[in-house]
DNA sequence: CGTGGGCGGATTTTT
DNA sequence: TCCGCCCACG
């Protein structure tokens, strides 16, 4: 059979990897070098050349959106549906498994998801449940430690207190939301996986039908794993089996929510003969720009080792402005933005990336006054807000009655007299009998005054009701009739201000959205069970018109798998760029060194660093330094716009600059060197003769109030 | 039951 | 500075 379609756009190093024997494979891709066409093209490669089945493949993302490329390209190469393959989000996958196996998961069939919003509440009830205080035990944090154990693959009973009593009491709490959700028939994002991988460890033969059907394992973004999606791989490929990996260790991000960079040398342990690929040339970005970046990440230790090169032009410098302000540096920003448009670049070849999204305020305002059009990324998404779930709520509780989480959002909302004392009879009812509330609601009637038993009694015949009335319409007229008959349509109508229609105007995209949503071929689910799924899992892009011609805007992690011909990295600055808390040790330090080379490594043909020596931060001016990333790239490659003589140069972190003392022209934002304490930059002044004293920030021992007379510092 | 003011906290994000 | 959350009041 004549393959050389499937190879001949390929340079030498992906097609080893697209034709390599089948055993596993480990594809170490750099930034921008075609992973994702090697991937599609070894899916096509197993299929028409080592005659593997398409229903024989289990092709794993981390986002729907990436899963959605997946799916388009292959269907794109091979010219067939995609449908009998299994290409998805490793939560989507396990949603699958959990739906199709329901009783060995030890669930009913009409378990709902839960999304982290959904948790939190949960999690909030149960501590009023154990009768913990909130302050003490902070929902966020104990979310944070439920989800970390369940991507450590750990049950409460697997946990170790170590007579530590935080542990024990944390330990407990664990258990409780386990019990509450077990309860509810409803199941949290880290669940899905935990149990998706319960059931095959538990069920040998179930596990024996899987690792049959899938011998074809291919994974994105691996260095992006947890540990219990890592234990699930395994489990499913098995000793013998061949999996397919594809990651790059230099661009692991998200060390701070689970993931392990080591698996990827964890495979290679695993298994033994693991082939390894690297895909080095570049694609995407200039010479310099891919000097730049492997100068910086040369700094990381441990590394596996790659160097990006491109055959293309070295092209432009790298540049480098240094604002005075914040407002200064969004300046630049847009009048950079103006000249390429000028010169025919259109705005949404632009991205400004920044470390945290507070950042994006005083752009957009810059933005907005220069009447440029752009578009953050981030930020709600349609399925998340307060509406939508609202409505959903009311769905869902029509299709589980236990779904205590959407019970308790909906029962008084809009209000209908069902108030808190009402709540707390059917809760302490529910808790008793280990019943849902929807059953304690039914059951404590009679114990409640007339009034509230009436409203309550209302409630519950309303849903029953919208069931019994909706039973035979289409997905779409189902929710339609929800959102009329809940009351909420009429409830937004009073809010007022021009927030109650926008929240009108999104319950009606949610019937249109319902009208758009397809069924899955194969799916086991109801219409309507499917939708809410889906509303869980995919959640939605933020809205916005993404083809619009706007300038992009997000943080450097979601920029991630983004390339675009220019890139400004805004924010460079010690302590936010290395972010503060990432400073103190190396291991975070160095994932801040990689988002930074992924920020980098997204610029095609120019990218602009900027930092501000000054900037308003959380209402108070602080005086920061260039970031020691800037000062890690090679002198050579750069090009300083403006540079700015009055105030600090310290654009070369690290370099001996020793310039005539001018113990005068001291001010804040100086750069000073202490005797002792080194270099730093000059924050604050007080009182003044013999009594003044200043404040400085030092590089290394931080900020020190001094007395100005003894500190004997100099101007730097 | 709904709202306004006071208070504290303020990376990064997908599913 | 600003946002979100909690509580106290109408």
């Amino acid at each position: 059979m004549d393959v050389s379609h499937l190879l001949d756009s390929l340079n030498d190093a992906q097609r080893q990897a697209v034709a390599a024997p089948l055993a596993p494979a480990l594809v170490l891709a750099g930034a921008g070098s075609g992973k994702t066409r090697v991937l599609v093209h070894r899916i096509a490669w197993l299929i028409q050349v080592e005659g593997v089945s398409p229903q024989g493949i289990l092709s794993v993302t981390f986002t729907n959106k990436a899963a959605a490329e997946m799916r388009g390209r292959v269907e794109a190469l091979l010219r067939i549906p995609s449908a009998s393959l299994w290409i998805g989000t490793f939560h989507g996958l396990a949603h699958r498994l959990l739906r199709m196996h329901w009783r060995e998961a030890a669930l009913t069939q009409t378990f709902q998801i839960l999304d982290s919003d959904d948790q939190t509440r949960i999690i909030k009830k149960v501590l009023k449940a154990l009768d913990l205080d909130e302050t003490r035990w902070v929902p966020r944090e104990i979310q944070w430690f439920i989800n970390a154990q369940k991507d450590e693959g750990l049950r409460p009973k697997h946990i170790k207190d170590d007579g530590d009593p935080t542990r024990r009491q944390l330990i407990k709490i664990y258990q409780a939301y386990e019990d509450a959700c077990q309860r509810a028939q409803v199941v949290d994002f880290a669940e899905l996986l935990l149990r998706a991988f319960e059931i095959w460890r538990d069920n040998p033969s179930l596990l024996a039908h899987y690792r049959n059907r899938f011998r074809h394992v291919l994974v994105d973004e691996f260095q992006d794993t947890n540990t219990i999606q890592y234990k699930w791989l395994s489990l499913l490929a098995g000793p013998d089996g061949m999996p397919f990996v594809v990651g790059d260790d230099d661009q692991s991000i998200y060390r701070w929510r689970g993931a392990r960079v080591e698996n990827l040398n964890q495979f290679r342990r695993d298994f033994p003969g693991t082939q390894l690929f690297r895909l080095e040339q570049n694609y995407r970005s200039t010479g310099t720009i891919l000097k730049a970046a492997n100068a910086l990440i040369a700094n990381n230790s441990g590394r596996m080792g790659k160097t990006l090169w491109t055959s293309g032009e070295d092209g432009e410098k790298v540049r480098i402005y240094a604002a005075f302000n914040e407002r200064d540096e969004a300046d630049f920003v847009i009048n950079r933005i103006r000249d390429w448009s000028q010169r025919g670049g259109a705005r949404r070849e632009v991205a400004i990336l920044y470390r945290s999204n507070a950042q994006s305020r005083v752009l957009e305002e810059a933005l907005l006054n220069a009447r440029i059009p752009y578009r953050v990324y981030g930020g709600l998404r349609f399925f998340e807000r307060a509406e939508i779930k609202d409505a959903l709520a009311y769905l869902r509780l029509m299709s589980s009655r236990t779904d205590d989480t959407s019970f308790e959002r909906v029962v008084n909302l809009p209000t209908r007299g069902i108030g808190a004392k009402t709540l707390d009879t059917v809760r302490a009812h529910a808790r008793a009998n280990g019943t849902s509330l929807w059953a304690a609601a039914g059951a404590s009637i009679r114990e409640l005054p007339q009034k509230a038993a009436q409203s309550l009694n209302a409630f519950l015949s309303m849903i029953e009701k919208m069931q019994a009335e909706t039973q035979s319409l289409e997905l779409h007229e189902k929710v339609d009739h929800v959102v009329q008959a809940s009351g909420l349509i009429e409830h937004f109508k009073k809010e007022k201000g021009e927030r109650g229609e926008a929240r009108i105007d999104n319950l009606a995209e949610l019937v249109s959205a319902a009208r758009g949503f397809t069924l899955e071929a194969d799916s086991e689910l109801s219409p309507l069970d499917s939708f809410l799924a889906h509303a869980v899992l995919e959640s939605g892009e933020a809205q916005g018109d993404a083809w619009d011609d706007c300038v992009q805007m997000m943080t450097l992690h979601s920029a991630k798998g983004l390339e675009f011909p220019v890139v400004f990295m805004t924010g460079m600055e010690d302590g936010l760029f290395p972010h503060q808390r990432s400073i103190g040790e190396l291991a975070s330090l160095e994932e801040e060194r990689r988002l930074c080379y992924v920020g980098a490594t997204r610029a095609m043909r120019q990218l602009y660093l900027t930092y501000a020596e000054q900037r308003r931060l959380h209402g108070v001016d602080t005086f920061g330094q260039a970031s020691r990333f800037i000062g890690e790239l090679p002198a050579e490659l750069l090009d300083e716009v403006r540079p700015r003589v009055q105030v600090s140069r310290p654009v070369y972190v690290g370099r001996k600059n020793l310039e005539e003392p001018t113990p005068t022209g001291m001010r804040m934002g100086s750069r000073v060197r202490h005797g002792k304490f080194g270099d730093g930059v000059v924050l604050n002044f007080e009182g003044n003769g013999p009594h003044a004293r200043i404040q400085v920030n030092f590089e290394r021992q931080g900020t020190k109030w001094l007395m100005l007379s003894y500190a004997n510092l100099e101007v730097v």
